[in-house]
DNA sequence: ACTAGATAGTTGCGAGCGCAACTGTCAACG
DNA sequence: CGTTGACAGTTGCGCTCGCAACTATCTAGT
């Protein structure tokens, strides 16, 4: 149970309030990771996002990213400018949709993300390796109890 | 278990690498709690985390706050300087020491900090009732096992 | 066909942030 | 004492972000 759990505000104490908590570990582990994209390819979040979640289809929409992390479009849209400008990623006009873009990866951006995917899979292996087994259940568990609440995977 | 447990790359999916739930969670989290404090009292984040680090004691200064909340000293200075415009709290000079400011909360912020503690700590309630009792348990466990791994409660 | 509203994506703008550099103060050491 | 380095806190600058407004295109209703 969290600590802060009387009424009482002058017990409350801010590293035991779990949003903040939340926050914190989040930046925490976003840091960590992003030494993978930012210092080996000069990505920061947005790109990194766009770039694993084209190259897990063979083609996309900048929708589908908005839609499926989260991101704002306006934030979406610098990404996939960004990565067109490096040539890891390329914008072809839809025929059936005059108003989409479909996106997918170049050759460079494909060898970019095979070589991304397993580094970061390895940093997210490590990361719950420092949760005992039982927790380590509890805890994912939970993640999707939350998830699911908070309408953060289907609406 | 992580649903990206293969190396391949083929298979993995952005929704199920924990990193990217974690930020994805603590934003809608965040968010969620902001209404109270923003909504209300037109604080942000970093204004609400001083509010409350001040708070919880009689005085302290700002590098306390920074080592305490881990936010970057511009960012704390600056929520200091629009709390201290808005009255809500007090800049004091130290007499031991003149390069630290002493803060604490005016009798306006003592009286905001009593409204907005209560109703931060119910939304935190109603986060947590979100998971099943079990998996409560392995999740601050195994948040605790985090933290404590990634250096963020002491050093 | 024409108009009205919805949708995909872009862009100008203001706000917030971190970095680096700054001011002012303290403590140590010659 | 005076100098040097550490430390508390602030500020200028450049960058990123979200909002609102925009363009261009599609869809539906008449």
């Amino acid at each position: 149970m969290a600590r802060n759990s009387t009424i009482t505000s002058s017990t409350f104490l801010l590293v035991n309030f779990v949003p903040f908590r939340l926050n914190r570990l989040a930046d925490a582990v976003s840091r960590d990771l992003s030494e993978i994209y930012r210092d080996r390819f000069g990505l920061e979040i947005p790109e990194w996002r766009v770039l694993v979640t084209v190259g897990q289809r063979r083609e996309c929409t900048a929708q589908h990213v908005a839609a499926s992390t989260r991101m704002h479009k306006t934030r979406v849209s610098r990404a996939v400018a960004s990565l067109t400008e490096r040539k890891l990623i390329e914008r072809v006009s839809c025929i059936e949709d005059g108003r989409e873009l479909r996106l997918c990866l170049t050759k460079a951006g494909k060898k970019v993300y095979e070589v991304l995917v397993p580094l970061a899979l390895e940093r997210e292996r490590t990361l719950l390796a420092k949760m005992s087994a039982g927790h380590l259940e509890g805890f994912i568990a939970a993640l999707l109890e939350l998830e699911d609440a908070l309408g953060l995977n289907g609406e």
